[in-house]
DNA sequence: TTGACTTACCTGTATATACATGTAAATGAA
DNA sequence: TTCATTTACATGTATATACAGGTAAGTCAA
């Protein structure tokens, strides 16, 4: 029936906001948030990524990332330093106390990971992220 | 392969960002965000919702309603009353005003709506709406 | 009826998110 | 070289989101 007229932006933010909670639930002791996992993921693969990078790699407005950074750069997690080719730059990069915390959380992901993909088929989910590219082009 | 070790909640909550900004910028006109079209969108389906059942229904924390409520509230968009029969409870009613900007809210959404559907068949819609269910039980 | 328990909502606080705007630095054409 | 333009980052402001904890009201058993 009505298929289309169910808005898309609902089913997915309502789905991240869960998912968030599941997420965030298992990092706890850690004290870390989705974002900066996600942001310490990223620089554990490829440290010195500039912020504006690290908004387009990871889809968050570059005005966002200062804000980001802030509570990681307070806890020590990362630390930004001056572009020494572009003074207009700077370079994020993640501290060994990053590392380790990030290390600390990886066993927590896996299992809201797990609790996650559990009812999913691997096809199912490679679908579902299919899917989701589809939805913005 | 690694597919398994790729975040649901990262691809789950980037497409997120993404859809919100799109259908925010359809939304600008109206000054609606993506949170008041959706519980304006509940609320003319179902009228005198309480905070907690909004909540409920739209997956939200029963903490984030009345911060979301209070600018709505502000412009005139909604009303809350309190429930006769239970001291405790409060209803929340559209305006004749939020009625009107939800209509006109309307045909904007749908711009977006279109273009986010646009290339997804109805088959892979319903898909796409019962893998993101399946992630959250 | 009283008091423990539960329910419903709110507030304090912190982070998330992005738009509009500002500033400094790099770039490139005149 | 100069200056308009672009690029990169930050800040002001507003809303989003949720956890911890608070208050008032309803419930229910002793």
């Amino acid at each position: 029936m009505d298929e289309k007229s169910i808005c898309a932006a609902q089913a997915v933010r309502s789905t991240a906001r869960l998912l968030t909670r599941r997420y965030e639930d298992a990092l706890r002791p850690t004290g870390l948030t989705a974002s900066q996992y996600t942001i310490l993921s990223a620089l554990t693969r490829h440290n010195g990524l500039s912020p504006s990078k690290i908004g387009e790699v990871l889809s968050f407005d570059q005005t966002t990332i200062p804000r980001l950074l802030d509570p990681m750069r307070r806890k020590g997690l990362v630390q930004l330093l001056p572009d020494p080719n572009d003074a207009r730059r700077k370079v994020v990069e993640i501290t060994q106390e990053g590392r380790d915390l990030f290390a600390q959380a990886n066993a927590l992901w896996q299992q809201a990971q797990d609790r996650t993909l559990d009812r999913l088929s691997p096809e199912e989910w490679s679908q579902a992220r299919s899917l989701l590219a589809k939805l913005t082009d």
